[in-house]
DNA sequence: GCCTACGATTCA
DNA sequence: TGAATCGTAGGC
């Protein structure tokens, strides 16, 4: 296949041979017959013809699908271009966090012809897994599904003509081995024999590959449609003649199995449904005591403002500046947890929390997503940063990234309630002017984060409550679910397929 | 023969 | 140069 990009390596006009020219001299391509307009063009390997890539349906990203010994480039995985991040191989890739030991490219990407089958194989499983767990709480969003969307469904899951395939495989998977490469290296090979050995090998392969694919194209033995009634043959690697005839056993088949199978499973008690029911009441228990536990915080919001406003309406008392100066006037210093400057301990807190204030506010903690938490005011900062694309989720009262403390007022009153035995309200205020009272520095701020605190540790328990809550219910769910019904019991339907344990038996 | 790990190669 | 991924050694 050629593309025009590649035309400047064959320089003359393709399939000038065969094209009209017209007037002016301008060659005429295509099933259309028109000129080169500029457009995207393909080119045939066999009759050189150039074709207009909209006209042949052929899109630039399709024509430059890589062909190799593992890509035939024409199947759906083949042209995939976006890992899905889940299978294995992606788990294993760098940009997914894994370690690059594997360095497989994704299972869904794995080419359905040509590449290896064991690269492949756990496709299967994992495509019918993911596809499970999209089938599944479909069908449990509907009570009582349709029969033809439990077949579709469950059809569409199975495969369409492979049915020997162990779907989600039981068989535990073989444990991870530690190869020893430096034997291997050790080892001396005698390099010319290798590659001679490699290159028969590799022909050897190629002759397989050709006859299979040969065989693939021709058919071996013709079978004979397993469709109800059909008397077609089977399509060539398929058991069917047609879609049409394996979706109609398939069908008949849920017909035949599914109605038993419920009766079989509601005959006999699940012990595990009954953990479920326990788990689901500890959960709602525990649900009910943290929104207890959040109205409580809540509450406590609203009294800590009622507090402050009161506090505000407060009136300096001059004679505090007296106080103030005479007590502790030591040469005691102690020093700054974070530039690590001596400081005396009357001015500690203020210089602390600035300092705090000044580092923390170089650093930035974000997550893309904003916070959504209904009915919940002032919790996290949530500003946006555009060149990062983030929300800060830092507390709004705590973040020196996003907000300043405001200018302090002079006849501003520091209004700090006073305690007695650390804990007992006096009902008094301090009444120092808040410029110079050292002692209760930020002390609205300090006592706003402290309940915001607990309300965000609260909502991170409800959240996790949801999660535990939504596990439950959907294990309950699929235990009794279509699929593990249809999918957990072998059944022969083919008396004529060769049954391992009767075998055995024998 | 399956599977993992990793050197080698290709490509952007 | 690094990411992607192919091909294969070697354990089981």
């Amino acid at each position: 296949m050629l593309f025009d990009s590649e035309m400047s390596d064959i320089d003359q006009t393709p399939a000038m041979h065969n094209s009209v020219v017209d007037g002016e001299n301008a060659p005429l391509y295509c099933i259309c017959r028109k000129p080169d307009i500029n457009c995207f063009m393909i080119g045939c390997d066999n009759c050189n013809e150039w074709f207009h890539g909209h006209c042949i349906h052929v899109t630039e990203k399709m024509a430059k699908v890589k062909r190799s010994a593992r890509m035939c480039g024409e199947c759906e995985p083949c042209t995939r271009t976006e890992d899905c991040g889940q299978c294995d191989f992606c788990k294993d890739m760098k940009k997914f966090g894994g370690p690059n030991k594997i360095r497989q490219k994704c299972r869904l990407r794995q080419c359905v012809v040509r590449a290896r089958k064991m690269l492949r194989v756990r496709d299967e499983e994992f495509s019918l897994c993911e596809r499970k767990d999209n089938i599944i709480p479909a069908l449990i969003n509907k009570p009582h599904p349709s029969l033809v969307t439990v077949f579709c469904l469950f059809f569409k899951s199975w495969g369409s003509d492979d049915e020997d395939g162990p779907l989600c495989s039981p068989v535990p998977r073989k444990k991870a081995i530690k190869v020893k490469h430096v034997k291997r290296r050790n080892k001396k090979f005698d390099k010319k024999k290798e590659s001679r050995r490699h290159k028969q090998k590799q022909k050897h392969r190629d002759r397989l590959r050709h006859s299979e694919r040969g065989d693939g194209r021709h058919g071996g033995d013709m079978q004979q449609c397993l469709g109800p009634n059909c008397i077609e043959s089977a399509r060539p690697n398929s058991k069917y003649c047609s879609e049409d005839c394996g979706m109609k056993l398939a069908a008949n088949r849920i017909y035949e199995i599914l109605p038993q199978r419920i009766q079989q499973w509601q005959q006999s008690p699940c012990i595990a449904e009954e953990q479920g029911k326990k788990q689901l009441e500890r959960i709602r228990r525990e649900q009910q005591a943290a929104r207890m536990r959040l109205a409580e915080m809540e509450r406590r919001f609203h009294e800590l403002e009622g507090i402050i406003a009161k506090a505000k309406q407060q009136v300096i008392q001059q004679d505090e500046d007296v106080n103030e100066t005479d007590s502790e006037d030591t040469d005691l210093q102690i020093f700054c947890v974070s530039c690590s400057h001596p400081i005396n301990p009357k001015v500690a807190l203020r210089h602390m929390e600035r300092c705090y204030a000044k580092y923390e506010s170089q650093t930035s903690f974000g997550s893309i997503f904003p916070t959504r938490i209904e009915g919940a005011t002032r919790l996290f900062c949530d500003v946006y940063n555009a060149q990062s694309k983030t929300y800060c989720k830092r507390l709004q009262v705590l973040c020196p990234e996003h907000s300043r403390d405001p200018k302090v007022a002079a006849d501003e009153v520091c209004g700090c309630p006073l305690v007695r035995n650390v804990f007992e309200p006096t009902g008094e205020y301090c009444r120092v002017s808040k410029r110079k009272c050292n002692k209760h520095y930020c002390w609205e701020k300090l006592r706003r984060a402290e309940v915001d605190l607990e309300r965000v540790r609260v909502w991170y328990k409800l959240d996790e409550l949801f999660e535990q809550e939504r596990n439950v219910r959907t294990a309950m769910t699929n235990r009794a679910g279509l699929l593990a019904l249809m999918l957990h019991q072998t059944i022969q339907h083919d008396p004529l397929t060769t049954d391992l344990r009767s075998n055995k038996d024998r």
